[in-house]
DNA sequence: GCACGCCATCTTCCATGCAAGATGGCGCGC
DNA sequence: GCGCGCCATCTTGCATGGAAGATGGCGTGC
């Protein structure tokens, strides 16, 4: 039996028991306190949390819409496992979102694309100052940051929403793989490289660039996946 | 008052009632039953389809994570209204998408890709005579498998989940403007190439002839709604 | 006549109860 | 010892009731 926390730092926890229950199984989901193929029942899920089944329902359907987990009918809920072939479908959406936020910045006036430059060089500073210290989850952390306003700045939130997704499906494979692939040497000079095509204003080598950046990323986790044996994680 | 159906076509109705009301409410956002900026209360929906409130708060959760409509706490639910500035981020993530999925069919072996060719040039033929036949409907409707079956197409479900449902947000919008644009001659044109990029295996004509197929349609229907005062719709 | 505030009403939010279905173990037959 | 089937138990699906909150109209004060 493991535990959920109710996040007793939130001040007055203004929001709904739902959105209550939506953050705190998501957690429980990132941070692997739910690993994959767990199965439990919304009952469970309640007791622990204090409320009653219908907002834990209800956020579980939320969580199934967005894929993280499924409910199999009458017999529990079921936190999804991913296969390396989802991390391949996972990768391709990634792609596509990311390049044309990449291209759709480049594309924008100088004026606007100036201070995005700006926000992306500073987190891109933070990375590699993590990485010659060695601080590998802070490096990951400022590489979520990066990828992150990459998206935001696209000036569309629904793809923002869909990358956001997306990415939550992927983030326990990202980080179980953390310390096992190489030393991430090359994505501060990968990032640099799409800097510059923004700089520029140059759409077409902003995606580019972006795409070769995830293509080489995924060429690295995807064999140590499949080599792992990790066929559902 | 507006009534919705309760497809007594289907035989039994094996699915649950939550499907149900999922499925009628989206024909009816779909359809105009219900138009955009309409507001009602879920007790009103329950008892149309002759059943409690639960199912139908289900069902709008989900709807409303695939942001067709919005449930204003203690107010009611919201039909989702689309401004040209929606339709921009609608066509930008059709364009991210749909250009992904050209780029992965052009990119697969050439015994994979063929069947897949002659299934997208069966629909663009269909489409060449409902034009023909000055049948626009008919056309819209093959216009639209063509792109479904190219999404579908890819191997990435996930990509064509995503699909899907951003498409089904500007549906409307584009039903609206069918009659209102020129005949929309040049899409089987369109389709034929970008049809011979996926006959070559030539994966970057792919991605360029869809996209510049979807920006054409964008930037026809785009002037259209804002020159119509369509400032939600 | 005008503006402010109270309250009736309507809405979603959440808890709870009942029912139907799926599962796994236990006992019985062989 | 082995396999089959029944049943207790646990699960979600759905209905319903009470509570809290938001709104709009109506009445009152000026």
């Amino acid at each position: 039996m493991v535990t959920l926390r109710r996040d007793a730092a939130a001040p007055p926890a203004k929001a709904s028991l739902v959105e209550n229950a939506y953050d705190a199984l998501k957690s429980a989901i990132r941070d692997n306190v739910f690993p994959p193929g767990y199965q439990g029942s919304e009952q469970e899920i309640a007791t622990q949390l204090g409320m009653s089944r219908t907002p834990v329902h209800e956020a579980v359907i939320r969580l199934q819409e967005e894929g993280l987990l499924r409910v199999l009918p009458r017999r529990g809920v079921l936190v999804a496992a991913i296969s390396p072939d989802d991390m391949r479908e996972i990768y391709e959406v990634i792609i596509a979102l990311e390049c044309a936020s990449a291209e759709l910045i480049a594309a924008m006036p100088a004026e606007r694309r100036a201070p995005i430059a700006e926000e992306l060089a500073a987190v891109n500073a933070a990375m590699e100052a993590a990485l010659v210290d060695d601080k590998l989850v802070a490096w990951a952390e400022a590489d979520g940051r990066f990828h992150q306003l990459l998206v935001e700045r696209s000036g569309n939130r629904r793809l923002a929403r869909m990358f956001h997704t997306i990415m939550d499906q992927s983030h326990r494979a990202r980080m179980l793989t953390l310390r096992l692939r190489p030393k991430p040497a090359g994505s501060v000079r990968d990032h640099a490289a799409i800097l510059r095509a923004i700089r520029k204003g140059d759409a077409e080598a902003a995606r580019e660039q972006t795409k070769a950046h995830r293509v080489r990323a995924r060429d690295q986790l995807l064999p140590l996946l499949r080599q792992l044996g990790m066929n559902h994680l």
